[in-house]
RNA sequence: GGCAUCGUGGCCGAGUGGCUAGGCAGAGCUCUGCAAAAGCUUGUACAGCGGUUCGAAUCCGCUCGAUGCCUCCA
């Protein structure tokens, strides 16, 4: 059994609840995962980044935490579930290759550009096309509990029906009345009795590639049907977290919820968290109106929204200096700002091994820091407010390095273990790796700097200088060669 | 248009009835050959208008604005 008072804000009740998973000391935690269609957008990112340190810390708590996050490679439609075409067939059928081509490329471009965010990889990551069988199996069980029904080779869910018994809109706090009010008359003729219905199954048209055979028509399965099937299959019809970005709450998770209490008669999942989004300069991000950056032109600094690169290291920082539950807005502005301060928290990191300990204790209290870094966390996630107590650390470490103020063995060896299991376990802020490019890059600056020294200096007939510039250089491996175009050099 | 979430000082961003958040930027000082780093001091903010209360950024109402969903998006 854990012990923590660790509350989470629950989108199902709008509320902050104690978190207990359904058996002590494990706990199944279901995330959507992306659809493979085009690289990883960086909204996405904030998503999985927050999902990741609730993983981080769930497991830092001691639990045993199972992960599962989706790949979503087929069935997501375009438009309308009734006439929008899938994403990917889309893309496989505009660049000229085989749908799995466009699944496989962007999983690899999704899985590099969240590695080098430092985000644990899940522990399972299903893929839609690879739980067809179980899917189909889930329909025959929506079908027999009579919440579904067949038109032309494709399956709906019943929305009107399954809300005479259950109330169809509670994560989103939606009611149907609403919902009918709402929507917009379907121009093509809809295969669907009620607009509010959602497809289970497709019956695929002639020119669809993507298609399984099933009962009732070659075809693909819906896409809120993948994550019940899959989070049912790994985590049991009763899980403890399921994530996801805000606006996967209508109707995605609405309709996941329909489903798999269509066949359980109880509610799939204990807590429902989500993630909020991310703005752009203060505007929402759309391919369609320019107002977006992928994450690797981020990184490059090739991009036209900020005039630097930023490391994956600093956005994350960036990202975990709000509250997951918050819109954060990214600007250059906000970015240099936490770039600041990731190098001064890293850094005190580096610091405090080079402090010896004193007799006497310092004026910081370590076991009162400890509860307040707790407390942050075990509040609903605020890394923010541990941050904010990981700078006061910071503030310390300071004063013993550059103030000789006192600093104790047990003080030193809190803070040395503590800090750096909050940085780099909890938080997941990794030190920076300096790339190649950027150390040789320095290093040409820095010759550069000496040739124009030695050069000023042989202008002046200083030789002695000039000299030792060389010959020293030539010590450390480096050859300077004078030629007609100027000074080059060698490294050997 | 409907529903939801939110609106905090120059920028970002915690805080939910009375008590310093924190980071970045700015100003002054200490240290320093100069600078950098570090430390100290400094800002008195809570969209607007009403209301509840002894007391509100925090609760209630309205207005305005932003974002999301309702129609593809985490």
């Amino acid at each position: 059994m854990i012990e923590n008072s660790l509350v989470v804000l629950n989108s199902l009740s709008g509320k902050k609840e104690a978190f207990e998973p359904h058996n002590p000391g494990y706990v199944g935690m279901y995330v959507c995962g992306p659809t493979v269609y085009s690289n990883v957008h960086l909204g996405n990112c904030r998503t999985f980044i927050s999902f990741d340190l609730i993983y981080r810390y769930l497991k830092h708590l001691g639990y045993k935490v199972r992960y599962v996050r989706n790949i979503t490679d087929a069935g997501h439609l375009e438009n309308d579930e009734d006439v929008g075409e899938d994403r990917i067939a889309k893309k496989a059928r505009i660049e000229k290759i085989e749908p799995m081509e466009v699944v496989q490329f962007y999983t690899v471009d999704f899985h590099q550009t969240l590695e080098k965010f430092n985000t644990l990889p899940p522990g399972i990551e299903p893929t839609a096309t690879g739980h067809i069988i179980e899917q189909i199996e889930l329909i025959k069980e929506i079908r027999e509990a009579g919440f579904a029904y067949e038109v032309n080779g494709s399956v709906y869910f019943n929305v009107l029906k399954y809300n005479q018994s259950h109330h169809y809109g509670k994560l989103s706090g939606r009611n149907i009345e609403e919902l009918i009010h709402n929507t917009r008359t379907l121009d093509g003729q809809s295969d669907k009795r009620n607009p509010q219905d959602f497809a289970l199954w497709k019956k695929a048209e002639p020119q669809h590639i993507m298609r399984w055979p099933s009962p009732w028509s070659d075809g693909f399965p819906g896409w809120h049907l993948e994550c019940t099937a899959m989070s049912t299959k790994y985590l049991g019809a009763s899980f403890d977290i399921h994530g996801g970005g805000m606006d996967l709450k209508f109707p995605h998770h609405e309709c996941e919820i329909a489903q798999a209490q269509a066949i359980h008669n109880h509610p799939p999942v204990k807590y429902w968290l989500h993630a909020n989004m991310l703005t752009l300069n203060g505007k929402k991000m759309a391919k369609s109106t320019g107002n977006n950056i992928l994450p690797m032109d981020i990184f490059t600094g090739n991009n036209d929204k900020f005039k630097k690169p930023y490391s994956p290291q600093v956005i994350r920082f960036f990202m975990l200096q709000a509250h997951y539950t918050s819109i954060l807005d990214i600007s250059e502005d906000a970015l240099d700002a936490s770039e600041k301060g990731y190098q001064r928290l890293i850094e005190a990191l580096g610091k405090l091994a080079k402090v010896s300990p004193s007799k006497k204790a310092g004026d910081f209290d370590t076991d009162q820091w400890l509860k307040k870094c707790y407390a942050a966390m075990d509040d609903d996630f605020n890394s923010p407010l541990l941050i904010a107590q990981l700078f006061e650390a910071v503030k310390f470490i300071n004063l013993v390095l550059h103030k000789d103020h006192p600093i104790d063995k047990s003080q030193w060896e809190t803070l040395t273990k503590m800090l750096s299991v909050f940085i780099l376990d909890v938080l997941g802020i990794a030190p920076e790796e300096k790339s190649g490019d950027a150390t040789e890059n320095t290093l040409n600056r820095t010759i550069g700097l000496l040739i124009e020294l030695r050069n000023n200096a042989r202008t002046n007939k200083d030789f002695s200088t000039s000299d030792r510039i060389r010959d020293q250089l030539l010590e450390f491996g480096i050859q300077l060669k004078d030629g007609k175009e100027g000074t080059q050099f060698t490294l050997n």
